[in-house]
DNA sequence: ACCTGAACACCGTTCAAGT
DNA sequence: ACCTGAACACCGTTCAAGT
């Protein structure tokens, strides 16, 4: 019986000189990342970079996916509070204040590290998700429902595909933007609301 | 003065041989691709897929990409000749049903080879578009505006920005359900048909 | 417990030699 | 005009040796 593919690091750091390491080597990877996108990662500069050597990268990550994974987790784990918070916030006030404040969050998170987020994005789709990552998937999903089921009334379709489909749309424009050199954030965060509400409340 | 990145053949078959070997070569990419998306996608094994050695394939592709670029050109003039015949069959009939029969070209074309669509998507995004490609991509633009002129009262925005913004919007709903292994594909043209129409229509 | 870096296998690309 | 395939450089990953 085999299990889903190893992405966890190979073994948890338990002196503070190994946490530093394991440190550096994500920033340098994220560093990498947004400044060359997939192109100049690769382990040995990453090491590099990082500061230390490729044994000790793979000491702690089995292979470069893991990697990955661990700078997607990070990445999914400041969506899922943002988004957490802009519920939070909107509580109470009509269905467009609530989709103005989470598309909000999204734009920002993104365009913090833009390459980044798309080369991130890509390579999510090309392995499975680690187990720890599709939790934090649904999580952030049931926190959309949660913001949907607040206006059950006004939202029509069955919310746990809405908020999927929500969540498509809304990485769909914003790397796009990213992607085409967009840099008027105010009127990409007009168009996310405009397609969100309207889908949102649309037959 | 630099010009942008040579991704055309490197020199065009003059002889039926030749024209057979650059066809093998796209026809060996494809499948790769298709089955196995990026990971088996090497120039050594395209060629060995193809019947041919390396060195014939780096005679008209002067690299891996341009052979991306080649595949790519195919797939999007494909796209643009479907979606052209879809908006000239809803020439007169109402907006509603022209969206019908884009959703269903689009759906259509990206699940007769899902995976492949996935991998050109990504690379597409990764290195700027040839010439080639952004005239195709332009003129797909195109067909998509011209459908919405004829519906110009009921469509609300600026012409050019809701026709990228939808097909943006297809692209991600459509790669996502695919990437997800979604097979339900009326289902899919149903939600697909929703977030357009009420993208189109809301202020 | 952690780190190093030389070594190996694999893949993109080239080039001298063939028909 | 077209094709071949050995050769080179680069990158993922390992492992024997160090502190």
């Amino acid at each position: 019986m085999k299990t889903s593919a190893q992405t966890l690091p190979r073994k948890l750091p338990s002196q503070a000189r190994a946490e530093a390491t394991v440190g550096a080597i994500l920033e340098a990877a994220a560093r990498i990342l947004e400044s060359q996108g997939l192109d100049g990662f690769n382990t040995n500069r990453v090491a590099e970079v990082a500061g230390v050597s490729v044994g000790s990268l793979y000491q702690y990550f089995p292979h470069k996916h893991a990697l990955v994974a661990a700078l997607s987790e990070r990445a999914m784990r400041h969506r899922v509070a943002a988004l957490r918070g802009a519920v939070a916030k909107a509580r109470g006030k009509p269905l467009a204040h609530g989709v103005r404040a989470l598309v909000r969050a999204a734009v920002e998170q993104q365009f913090e590290a833009p390459r980044l987020a798309n080369a991130l994005d890509y390579m999510e789709r090309q392995l499975p998700l680690a187990e720890q990552q599709s939790a934090l998937q649904s999580e952030l999903l049931l926190v959309l429902v949660g913001f949907l089921a607040e206006h059950r009334g006004e939202v029509r379709g069955e919310l746990a595909t809405v908020a999927r489909d929500l969540q498509t749309i809304a990485k769909a424009l914003i790397d796009g933007a990213a992607a085409a050199g967009e840099t008027n954030l105010p009127a990409l965060r007009k168009r996310l609301e405009r397609a969100a509400l309207a889908y949102l409340v649309s037959g």
